[in-house]
Parts: structure tokens; sequence; C-alpha cells
DNA sequence: AATGAGGCCTGGTTGC
DNA sequence: TGCAACCAGGCCTCAT
């Protein structure tokens, strides 16, 4: 499941690959994919026709590709890879995927990139590039999303107040891409085993010392799982080429029930959450008292 | 305004 | 064996 440090083998994949060059068509093969285009598939082969690629970046979770020349101004293709999604520069060719969405040509007939997706929660839209709130040009959607822990300009005292200032569960606020961008549950449940912190503790609790253990330990973790190539459980996430991650060898937390906690060999519980699940060590990570629902 | 629940998806796995 | 239920989970929409 593509998070942050997966995203960012994706977008360095695409910089090496899709720079600069020229798009020659676009095929959209399921409607789902540019569901978020409102315009429709039609407009969003239109708009990318012809148009060369500037750059590759990313915030959190979303990744966007430069056009160059907008008639109206600078624009973006936005890439969401869901839970399965896949860019994919394959050559020429070669049998379409079976779920192939869509598929990029280029005007130098070079490898073409395809994005792939099994379940089409991901998908691609082109928009204008708008100033966000907290600095520098962001497709229109996305512009609400704070920095990750990876960028840069990445301001932890303000994250921190920003868990503080909510009313709700820790890993709530962890998940909320308003709050910091780029944590999903599976680094949400890293970092809450790293920093000894139970998911439900409410954020009032939270210390500012405690924000900043957790929100350090979710970029230490994924500067780990960049440094892997990223996570992967299965053959869903993979990267531009088509290589896995292996960074799910080294995860504390997450997927691990029952098996000891590396730290104290207490077993690793599950708890329902959201409709999902968290793991956590019940020695490490006591529940409070007072635990936010 | 802020918070939380529900829904969208498919394919692999589990259980009867 | 066949089929249904369940599970993965990011994020958008809607209700409170």
């Amino acid at each position: 499941m593509p998070e942050l440090p997966e995203v960012e083998v994706v977008r360095r994949g695409l910089a090496d690959h899709v720079l600069d060059r020229q798009i020659a068509s676009v095929d959209v093969a399921h409607p789902r994919a540019v569901r978020r285009h409102t315009a429709g598939g039609d407009d969003f082969a239109a708009r990318l026709t012809g148009r060369t690629i500037t750059g590759a970046r990313r915030r959190g979770k979303y990744l966007w590709l430069d056009l160059d020349g907008g008639a109206a101004g600078d624009d973006a293709v936005l890439a969401h890879l869901g839970m399965s999604g896949q860019m994919l520069v394959v050559d020429s060719g070669r049998d379409d995927e079976k779920h192939l969405r869509i598929r990029f040509r280029f005007a130098d007939d070079g490898p073409e990139l395809r994005f792939v997706d099994q379940r089409t929660f991901g998908g691609l839209s082109v928009h204008p590039l708008v100033p966000a709130v907290g600095g520098g040009l962001l497709p229109e959607p996305v512009a609400h999303i704070a920095r990750d822990p990876m960028d840069p300009a990445f301001d932890l005292d303000a994250a921190v107040a920003g868990i503080r200032r909510r009313r709700t569960g820790l890993k709530r606020a962890l998940l909320d891409q308003t709050v910091v961008s780029g944590i999903g549950n599976i680094y949400a449940d890293e970092a809450l085993w790293r920093a000894r912190l139970h998911w439900a503790r409410p954020t009032e609790m939270i210390t500012r010392k405690q924000g900043h253990e957790v929100l350090g330990a979710a970029a230490e973790v994924m500067d780990a799982a960049l440094a892997a190539g990223g996570t992967s459980f299965d053959t869903l996430y993979v990267n531009v080429n088509g290589a896995s991650g292996y960074f799910d060898r080294s995860l504390d937390a997450y997927g691990q029930a029952d098996r000891p906690c590396r730290r104290c060999g207490t077993p690793i519980r599950r708890d329902a959450f959201m409709n999902r699940s968290s793991f956590s060590c019940p020695r490490c990570q006591p529940r409070p008292r007072r635990a936010h629902p």
C-alpha cells in the first residue's frame, strides 16, 4: 500500500524516466481512473496531448507532473496511487496489464507510462497550480494538505501544535492530512510503537515532547522505508520499473499481531479502529484510562 | 467549525 | 466444492 516513502520512490522513478518528454497521446481505459477530472476522460487526454513534462513533484501521498506552456497558466497532472496504483514505464508493444487504466505515449516513441490500478482507489487529473497555504505552488485540489515530515520546509512545531489542537485520538490526528501529510495506517502504527504511545490517547493529553517524539519517529521510519525502497506486502505496490520494496521485513507493529514485541516480547495486539486495524504492544503502549473512541 | 461515519473498489482468504 | 462474507485502507461526501 503506497504511503509517502513508496510515493517518493515512484516520484524519483518518474523524474528519471518521463522528465522533458513530450506526450503524444493519452488513452483512458477506465473512466473511474479520471473521476477527479470532472470534465471527463476526453478532456483529460486533450489537455495533456502535446505537452512536455517539466517536473515530478510530491506532497504527502500525492504526486504531480508539471506541464510546459499551459494556455491559462501553469498546470500539472495530479496522481494519487490509492491503495493499489502503479506507475509503470513499459516498452511500447508489451502486453497490456490486466488493470491498465491510463496509457501515455510519448513523441520520442520511447517507453510508455502506464497507470495500473487494481482497486481503482487511485486516479489522475489535470489542475492549475495555485499558491498553497504553507507556501509553494500545488495542484488546486491538494493545496490544503499540510507539508509532510520529509519536506525540507516541514514545520515540526506547527505540526505538534496541530495535533494538540485537535480533539480526537492521537492516531486519528496523525492520519489527518491537513495536520501532517504522508502518514497512513502503516507508518502511524510504526511511529506510535517507536514513541510508546497508544493510538487512542486523547490529543489533549499529548505533551509537546510526546508530539515531537511521535512525529520524529514517523520521519525516522519513513526515512528507513525510503532507504529500503518502500514497503510492499504483495505484488500490488511496485515502483516505476516493476520492482517491489522490501521494508515490510522491518516492521515492528503493523501486521505483527500475536508476534512478540521486539522490545519486550509481549505479543502485539490487534484492535479494531475505524473499521480497520491498529497494531500495538500492550506493554510498551498501554491503553490510557481515558481512551478516545 | 470540527469531528466522525459511510462508501467506494477488487481479489485473495476464510468459513460454512 | 461452492459460495458468501470478510479484509485491506486513503480520502471524499455527508451528517451531526
